[in-house]
RNA sequence: GGGCAAGUGGCGGAAUGGUAUACGCGGUAGUCUCAAAAACUACUAGCCGCAAGGCUGUGUGGGUUCGACUCCCUCCUUGCCCACCA
């Protein structure tokens, strides 16, 4: 090592003094906190906010920060105006929940949350810009998760429907569809339930096509585009009208959905799901079928899968005619058909789909072969799903071959007046109403004589008021109804009684269009700026806690208002109009895997409302995402039952931030995950107080020579490159090679050294200013320009040739680059060579290949 | 049932067609020490061998190639996501 040889004196290493030290001069200084109407290079590097409900920060969530932080303090070093911010996503049933477990109101166990969280999130070493921090609970961002409904609900985009819905007995709420996961409560793993109440949807399927197709545009992790996809499910089909013969009721046909027109000649009976509007009126006159449809929504969806694929059904007693054999055929009833998609009711083709050929063996109804293979024999114990050559099917069809054929004979059906082409999705509309308490209150308003009407925008928020009773009833509606000075209310359009929406909305409408919020947190009257705000009337002209003003303000409404809380909040809309445009959208999002479906698609969409609402001029929020990979305990998956949940605060005491930082970051390829063990933080460890030692003994010469330079830039370039691709861990075994390297040398220029320390700084960003200001610098090593590498100094002058013989490796030597093209040369040092002659002495080497300055294989008969 | 990943030393992992096992953990031996810890140094895939060296080796079996952890096919295993979606 290149220690002074007058013993010096080397200070301990004591991260608990340095890293607060620096924290606190980030956040005195501002460091972190871009000017969000001057920036010249904007970057907004967002991570996903966590539900701060549980018992604190675990590991998990660390991890994710430090990925996203490393990219970001990277981008800042590159010259790019970072904007990372940070919040809680509060509000909702996690939330609620967790406080139900504690026994404490979910507003008193939000503070208590709230503290802890920034807390831990503060020593942990982060480049937040903490002055754009919000909180989904706050009003001031509530009020616009309410305007956000209201501006649905005027398009047209939000609406009350009857329907059936999941409900979760434990959580006592209904459920979006995205929030059962194999028939269980996401949240809390119960079996979920079908229920038929009214509630508030938003037409997230009038996006479905434009969600689906902007999909290839998007620069994310490949994963979830697939799971998105998938979600919105597209398929091609076509729909086809069957008549029913002697209908005394008032549907006279029944639609169908089907992917496979081309086996319509196959289509042997129908099946209606219970919940289908013709099986609801047979039932009226028909006590068995009546009873059957009862039990079959009594059951869970557990149920429905514990059965598997054990059908059950019962004969309608009605009967259709097959438009195009003309065939009589019987209509079933049966709950492996769902209401949720198509037309809720199914031409059933037993020869060829695996369910309906189950469901008629069980029920003997017949089953007609219409399409066969080509080359093997038709083997009708089975339903045949494969490609073939159509038979059974008239002469129009006959001999065709599918599914080559398909789009021809929808275009007959269509000729002959039974059908049209269609184009079907699986993805349903967001289910937004919650029998919950702690949500923003849906602000809508019920008139006896208006209808439903949403409150005016001046009126906003709504707030959720301080009750006693706030936990869940159970009773199909939230704690809200029971408050009388909550529900009651005068009606915006005619002044009446009228009553309120006591459902609050969903936790992810909060956190689908937090990003937006992030860049707007200093302003009062709009929810993000946007020059279409200018002549909006209704927005910006209410009195809630309205600030008093910069020189614009016109509006001159209650100033005086009890709850204004801030001095700092911006009046006028139109100051830093561009803002939004300038931030958004999002230049790398980083997040967990796990949100693939649900808050991606969310906040796609909203963003889609809000572009079509001329609010803002582009439709996705986020150009990149990236997900991160899963932190495993010792080969084993964290949980709280398990008890091996990682909580970082003693970690943090015991080595500092920037230990457990830079060993998160080690463990594994960010994107895929890592294992942690308690060995590897110790060395770790190691690393950081070896470059802390080396800073305080080395001894300087003036400048970089030889190897030193090249070593240095090799170092640059791949640092340089694996930060942009997320490949932390071997980033950080580069810094180790290099720190290896210079541990090494008899004299290290400072720049060595400081390159050292600017490379490590994303990662270890305490000690890194620690070290930089201890080097003689004045401003935070953040502020440093990032490296560039040189390639002048990456060349070889020689270069190592492997000599294999039949591919196998039996030498290598080193030639001078220059020598590299001439394949002669190469060739006669090679056969030359000592080790190696053995093998191809005296055979006949049939061919040589030389791969340019890298390799030469002797290819020789054995 | 469908979709997507991934299988490499004792362990986490590196290498994406060209010297397999970088970096780290753990282990062994040594230096320092009265001793221990820390720190530092060396070794550390398996087998044979005193050594020089050789053979084998990236879940399995095959293929493509001068050359395969890497590309293609078969099977096995594990993880994740979706799931009676017509």
């Amino acid at each position: 090592m290149a220690k002074s040889s007058s013993k010096k004196e080397i200070p301990k290493y004591n991260p608990t003094e340095v890293e607060p030290k620096w924290q606190k001069y980030w956040l005195e200084n501002k460091i972190y906190q871009p000017d969000m109407d001057k920036a010249k290079k904007p970057f907004y590097n967002l991570m996903m906010f966590p539900y701060p409900s549980a018992e604190g920060m675990h590991v998990g969530n660390m991890y994710a920060f430090t990925g996203s932080d490393v990219y970001g303090r990277f981008k800042r070093m590159q010259g790019h105006d970072v904007f990372e911010p940070i919040g809680l996503d509060g509000f909702g049933i996690h939330s609620e929940n967790y406080a139900l477990k504690v026994g404490k109101h979910p507003k008193e166990q939000a503070k208590v949350s709230q503290e802890n969280f920034y807390r831990q999130l503060r020593v942990t070493g982060n480049s937040f810009a903490w002055d754009n921090k919000l909180e989904t609970y706050d009003p001031d961002y509530y009020r616009w998760t309410q305007w956000i409904f209201i501006k649905l609900f005027k398009k047209g985009l939000a609406y009350r429907k009857k329907a059936s819905v999941n409900f979760c007995p434990s959580c006592k709420t209904v459920l979006a569809d995205e929030q059962v996961i194999a028939g269980k409560c996401e949240r809390c793993g119960t079996e979920v339930v079908k229920k038929e109440l009214e509630q508030w949807f938003f037409k997230i399927t009038d996006y479905a096509e434009r969600l689906l197709n902007n999909i290839d545009g998007l620069d994310w992790t490949e994963k979830v585009k697939i799971a998105q996809r998938q979600w919105i499910g597209r398929s091609e089909g076509a729909l086809i009208k069957f008549k029913i013969q002697n209908s005394k009721f008032k549907m006279k046909t029944i639609e169908v959905f089907t992917t496979r027109p081309d086996t319509l000649y196959g289509a042997t009976f129908m099946v209606l799901a219970p919940e289908h509007s013709l099986s609801r009126e047979i039932a009226r006159g028909n006590n068995e079928i009546a009873k059957y449809i009862k039990e079959s929504q009594s059951k869970t969806d557990q149920d429905r899968i514990a059965e598997g694929r054990d059908k059950t059904g019962i004969d309608s007693g009605l009967r259709a005619i097959n438009p195009v054999s003309k065939e009589e055929i019987p209509v079933w009833i049966a709950d492996y058909v769902l209401m949720g998609y198509g037309t809720g009711a199914i031409m059933a083709v037993p020869a060829h789909d695996e369910r309906d050929f189950e469901f008629a063996q069980k029920y003997n109804l017949s089953i007609k072969f219409v399409i066969k293979p080509i080359e093997n024999d038709l083997d009708t114990r089975k339903a045949y799903l494969g490609a073939g050559q159509v038979i059974n099917s008239g002469k129009d069809w006959n001999d065709y071959f599918v599914p080559d054929a398909i789009p021809r004979m929808i275009d007959d059906l269509e000729k002959w007046g039974m059908g049209k082409r269609q184009i079907q999705y699986h993805l349903r509309d967001w289910l937004i109403s919650r029998q919950r308490y702690w949500g923003p209150p849906i602000p809508m308003i019920d008139c006896p004589k208006c209808g439903w009407q949403a409150v005016a925008e001046k009126d906003l928020p709504v707030l959720l008021p301080d009750i006693k009773d706030w936990k869940p009833t159970g009773a199909g509606k939230s704690p809200l109804a029971t408050v009388e000075s909550f529900v009651n209310t005068n009606c915006p359009v005619c002044g009446g009684p009228a009553k309120r929406e006591t459902d609050v909305s969903d936790t992810f409408l909060d956190s689908a269009w937090y990003f937006f919020r992030y860049i707007a947190t200093d302003f009062k009257d709009v929810p993000f700026p946007s020059s279409a705000f200018h002549d909006d009337a209704e927005v910006a002209s209410n009195n809630f806690r309205l600030h008093k003003a910069g020189k614009s303000s016109d509006s001159s409404r209650n100033v005086s208002d009890a709850n204004v809380q801030s001095e700092n909040f911006k009046s006028s809309p139109h100051q830093s109009q561009n803002r939004t445009e300038k931030w958004l959208p999002v230049n790398m999002y980083i997040g967990g895997a796990e949100h693939s479906v649900l808050h991606l698609l969310y906040s796609r969409f909203l963003t889609m409302v809000f572009k079509d609402l001329d609010l803002i001029s582009f439709e996705e929020p986020y150009s990149k995402f990236r997900a991160h990979g899963l932190l495993v305990k010792e080969g084993a998956k964290m949980s709280k039952s398990k008890g091996n949940v990682v909580i970082p605060d003693e970690y943090i005491k015991k080595f500092g931030a920037d230990t457990l930082r830079l060993y998160l970051m080690f463990l594994g390829p960010f994107t895929q995950g890592g294992d942690f063990y308690d060995t590897g933080i110790e060395g770790m460890y190691r690393f950081v107080r070896r470059i802390w030692t080396l800073i305080h003994t080395v001894n300087f010469s003036t400048q970089s020579t030889g190897e030193g330079l090249k070593i240095m830039n090799k170092t640059i370039k791949k640092v340089t490159e694996d930060l942009e691709a997320l490949r932390y861990n071997t980033a950080i075994a580069t810094l180790m090679e290099y720190y290896n390297f210079l541990s090494k040398e008899q004299t290290i220029s400072k720049e060595q050294i400081e390159i050292l320390i600017i490379l490590t700084s994303p990662f270890a960003p305490h000690i890194s200013e620690e070290i930089w200001e201890f080097l003689g610098h004045k401003n935070s090593i953040s502020q440093t320009n990032w490296p560039r590498f040189s390639d002048k100094f990456l060349v070889e002058k020689n270069t190592i040739i492997v000599l294999q013989v039949n591919g196998k490796i039996r030498d290598t030597f080193m030639v001078e680059k220059s020598e590299i093209d001439n394949k002669q040369t190469i060739e006669k040092i090679a056969r030359q060579s000592k080790r190696a002659k053995k093998y191809f002495e005296n055979k006949q080497i049939r061919n040589v290949v030389y791969v340019k300055g890298k390799i030469i294989n002797f290819v020789i008969d054995n």
